[in-house]
Parts: structure tokens; C-alpha cells; sequence
DNA sequence: TGTACATCAGTGAACGCGCGTTCACTGATGTAC
DNA sequence: TGTACATCAGTGAACGCGCGTTCACTGATGTAC
């Protein structure tokens, strides 16, 4: 709100730009969508001058980069709280696993965004990178602890893997109007996402919950 | 080759402009990439002018749709032969599942026009649809047949939406190249998949292929 | 078989647009002495 | 405490670009008689 375009009696220097400028993409992003969201749009979202992003980003791609680690910021502290809901270490794997989708149905555009920054270079986005906090770290360390000394570490990345890409997947699903009538079946999204998880045997909680079958 | 901007006697009426556009455009996805497709592109490379294909396409969406037809149709042929490779019905859903990542490895830019067509109208994908021969109902179909007449037809469909969402999240996360050494410790990027797959419950033929593990 | 004419499928120039980026600039701030 | 000056962080105008789409047009084709 401070930093929106009706900015009246801002003084020369803004004191923060960069972080307006990254909160304004992500106003941009929630408001109309990834395709939206053109440097000139972000700097007049921000109240400012086409070229002051200059002064706080090498170029647009450093700019959406900065904007996705956010995004992955808040997506790692999503999982988190998720996992520290529930005191049962087996539905771990589940609640993160929810929670990761649910992330990305109430963060569409950013959700895009983290993935396509990194998607044109081939590499992994930050959140699934082997840092010490990364998303992707959170995933494996749940494995790791629920399968014990004896499981291979191969098999313990596989499964990360695994069960990143299943939920990946479930996330680029679930936004598709068709399965509305499934999802009302199955007491709402977060019944069908719970279904959907049980299926994939990386969930085993999820598959109790969701009824046992299949 | 024919249509290519190099066109010499090209007489005033193309013949079959349509066609020539599509192809031009998957063209263009294999050689630069989706954010290479333009309708001017694609004019340029089917050597005609940039209102030719307003003869053809209502707008540039609707060319984009035609692309994306036409990658479904190649996808639903490569995973009915792949199902047809094997004797074994148990190995069906796998085969399938690496038919798909494979092909989204090998057209990865036609792969993304192929969903992004779709996502904006928060629709699901020609593939996905209950048509009579569509890519999910191939595999649905399969399901239905591994399961026998005692599972719920819910959880037929439930199963058959978690492996298309293990599948396209395999299918994303695969060009990563921070997964090569990975690949390469199973024997490359097929043994890769099969590995993942194998974790994923939905692939009991792909989990004992890989080991038997995890 | 010839001819008039409607229709089809192209051309090429132009429209307005928003984009990323650069430039010379200027106002504000911080620091050395 | 003042002052000179370097540096920082903005401005606003302009650059060239490629885009989607429209327009009046024209060449080629097909058809009725």
C-alpha cells in the first residue's frame, strides 16, 4: 500500500525500492498473472520511473529472480508449520505434501514464476537446490528420518524425488475445472488433493485418511 | 523442408497453407523455443506473409491450439505403442509413464504449448479429456484393466489422475541437469525414470525393474 | 468451349502498442577536512 | 560547524524492436450459363 502508484508525497529517495519493487511484482502477480508482469508494469506498480529499477537489478531476470526467491522463502516456512501441525511423524510426508499444492493454488502466477526462472537455464530452482534450508532439503530430511538408518541414500533421493515430482504435478492438476465434480465427491479440494496423494504411495497417511482403498 | 522461408516457385496459392503453418510453428519450437512463437515467426518461416494466416486462424490462439492437437496426437501414439511393446499387462502403466517423460524430453517446447494453451482457460488439455480416444483415457483404460471389476470406479479415476500428475512432474523436473550424476549412477536417464517411477506405487513393473528397493 | 463473375487465398504496408534498456540529467545524501 | 565534493538513487525522454492485427488490394480458382 505505501509503495502503490498513488504515491503522493514520496520523498526522492524511496529509502527501500528494492524490496518495493519485488513486493510489486508480487501485487502484479496475484492481480492479473505471470504475463503481466513487465519491468515497466513492476517500476509503475512502484510508483517510479521506468529506469530507477535499474539502480537495484542488473536487468528483468534478476528481478524475477528475486521475486521467486521469495516465493520459495515463503513456500519452505508453508511446509514448516505444515509438518509441526501434526505430532504423528508417518502423516509428515502427507501434510507437506498438502500443504505444497495448497501453496501453489493461493500463489498461481509466483508459483509459475519460481519454476520458470530456472527452467531456462536447466537448472534446479532455488528451492529445490541442496542448501542448507531449501524446500527440497525439508522433503528429504522428512524421508530420511521416517525410513531409518538401514534405507539406501540413493533410495532416500529417489523418493524425494519422487514425491516432489508427484506433488509438482498435483499442483500444475488441480486448477483445471473438470475435476470440480470429483473434488465435490471427495468433501472439497483438500479431500480430492488427500485422495489424489493416497494413490502415490510416497503419502501413506494420506491413504489411510482418504479411506484406505485402491 | 517444402515450406521453409526459402521458397523459390512457391505459386500464389499455397495448397495446404494450414498444415504448412502448423508444422512451420512446431518448427519453430524445436529450433528456438516457445517464447520464439510468434504468428509473425510463423509466417516468416512458411515463407508467407503475416496476414496469411488470418485465411486459417481466427487469431494467433487458434493456431496454438492447432499445434497443441497435434502434440497430443503424437503423444497418444508414442504411449499406445510403447503399451504395445510388452506382453505384460502388469508393465503397462510403466511403459506408459516413460513413453510420456520421454516424449516431453524429446519435443520439451511443443510439451509446454501443449498444457499452456489450456492453463489460461483453466481447462484441462485436449489429452486430458473423456474424448473417446484421448491420451488419459488411454491410460484410465489401462487401469481399468489391471484393477478388475471389483475397484470403485472413483478410484480408478482417482489412480489415473495421480499417475498423470507423477508423470508431468517427472516430465518437468527431468531437464534439471543438477540430476545428472544421479542419472548416470542408474544407467543413464531411462534408468532414471524407471527408478523414480518405481517409488511412486502407480508403477508396481517399474519398482521391480529398478531393483526392488526403497 | 467461352465468358462473366463471385469467391477464395494470398500480398505488403501500416496501425498502435508495450516492451527492455540506455542516456544525460538532477536532487539528495554522506563524508573528509 | 561549514563547506566542498564524491557518490548514490532517482527522473523523464528516447532508442529500436517485434508483436498482433487490420486494411485495401490483387492474383488465382471455380462455377453458372
Amino acid at each position: 500500500m505505501r509503495e502503490a502508484a498513488t504515491a503522493e508525497a514520496r520523498p526522492y529517495h524511496h529509502g527501500d525500492l528494492r524490496r518495493a519493487l519485488v513486493d510489486a511484482a508480487r501485487r502484479i502477480l496475484e492481480g492479473e498473472g505471470p504475463s503481466a508482469l513487465s519491468l515497466r508494469a513492476v517500476a509503475r506498480e512502484a510508483g517510479v520511473s521506468p529506469a530507477a529499477p535499474y539502480h537495484h537489478f542488473k536487468d528483468k531476470g534478476e528481478l524475477l529472480d528475486a521475486v521467486a526467491h521469495v516465493g520459495w522463502d515463503m513456500l519452505g516456512e508453508a511446509m514448516t508449520s505444515a509438518k509441526g501441525r501434526t505430532g504423528d511423524p508417518a502423516a509428515h510426508m502427507t501434510e507437506i505434501g498438502v500443504a505444497y499444492v495448497q501453496f501453489s493454488r493461493a500463489h498461481p502466477a509466483l508459483y509459475r514464476v519460481m519454476y520458470d526462472c530456472s527452467r531456462d537455464k536447466d537448472m534446479l530452482p532455488e528451492g529445490m537446490q541442496d542448501n542448507e534450508d531449501s524446500a527440497y532439503c525439508q522433503v528429504r530430511e522428512t524421508f530420511r528420518a521416517l525410513a531409518g538408518p538401514t534405507v539406501a541414500e540413493v533410495d532416500i533421493e529417489l523418493a524425494t524425488i519422487a514425491a516432489w515430482c508427484a506433488a509438482h504435478g498435483l499442483a500444475e492438476m488441480t486448477s483445471f475445472r473438470q475435476f470440480d465434480p470429483l473434488k465435490d465427491g471427495l468433501g472439497g479440494e483438500e479431500g480430492f488433493l488427500r485422495a489424489v496423494l493416497g494413490h502415490l504411495g510416497m503419502f501413506p497417511a494420506a491413504r489411510a485418511k482418504a479411506g484406505g482403498n485402491g
